[in-house]
DNA sequence: AATAATTAGTTGCACCTGCAACTATTCAAT
DNA sequence: ATTGAATAGTTGCAGGTGCAACTAATTATT
């Protein structure tokens, strides 16, 4: 059937990137668990700005994670709840809120660094570096395909 | 600062593939708007393999499109509510549910093949065929090294 | 035949995402 | 100074995801 091979290369790339991220995120909470954590893929990534930069108001953190600024709220919520990070508001400009990580924050984000190195190079496992860089390289492009709105 | 720069390599790949799957995501959401179409990718995932074989059970859709069961289910949920298929018992084996587009949902089908190819060219501009098929082989490899648990 | 193990699908919970509409605050223009 | 953008953040809604626990039906074991 032609058109269905037509289909499957239509999908082709766009399904694998959608397998490797939802794969890769699910193992590296799973990873998490291992190392006797608590910590999606998201809010590490998330907690990654704000350990570079105390009191990273929430907009810079969109910015640096090329997430929308409500989903940044919402992880922000749930670090909150656990206790992992607090909002303080500027007190020049009211309507910034500036984000610190608590002591249990510092901690998990140091606990978590080697939950994702293993993750890491499970995913590169048996893949040349030379491979990877091509990897990047490519996608990089696809990336900027996709920014120029 | 070695911490920083660490942490950025190591954050680099994962990032950039989740950059590039919601990016994806979104622009073929954009672009079905643009054709007056209103399906998500997802749900266009999930019409695949209903129109290459119809009356298939909900568990080999899951399997084809590398999803959970529960996703597979909520998904086809929106897709029945949207009339654009039908859940149908399987008279031999009362367990599995066998899932048939509707006259609306083959329409609809057919209607977003475009939209998926122009998300496709929009991804792909500018990067050679060569590019392409080493990215996918690459990306390959990675997915292997994720499904192998 | 009765019990146990599998299998297909659903449900509930917690989390992530995008969009639109909203509040509150600051900045710009006149 | 007042009006009118623009900006930072929140909320509500709809959808997608994984996990664990569940139902119902089928198959395997004894």
């Amino acid at each position: 059937m032609p058109k269905d091979e037509k289909l499957n290369s239509e999908i082709g790339l766009g399904m694998l990137i959608g397998q490797v991220h939802r794969l890769s995120t699910k193992r590296f909470v799973q990873n998490s668990h291992k190392f006797g954590l608590d910590i999606s893929l998201d809010q590490w990534l998330v907690l990654g700005p704000i350990w570079k930069n105390e009191g990273i108001a929430q907009k810079d953190i969109a910015e640096y994670c090329g997430k929308d600024k409500t989903s940044i709220t919402k992880i922000i919520n749930t670090l909150e709840k656990k206790n992992l990070v607090v909002r303080v508001a500027d007190q020049i400009d009211h309507r910034v809120k500036r984000v610190v990580l608590s002591n249990k924050g510092k901690e998990l984000f140091l606990n978590a660094l080697p939950v994702m190195e293993e993750t890491r190079d499970e995913l590169r496992s048996g893949i040349s570096d030379k491979e990877i860089e091509s990897l990047i390289t490519v996608l990089t492009k696809v990336y900027r395909n996709l920014i120029s709105n």
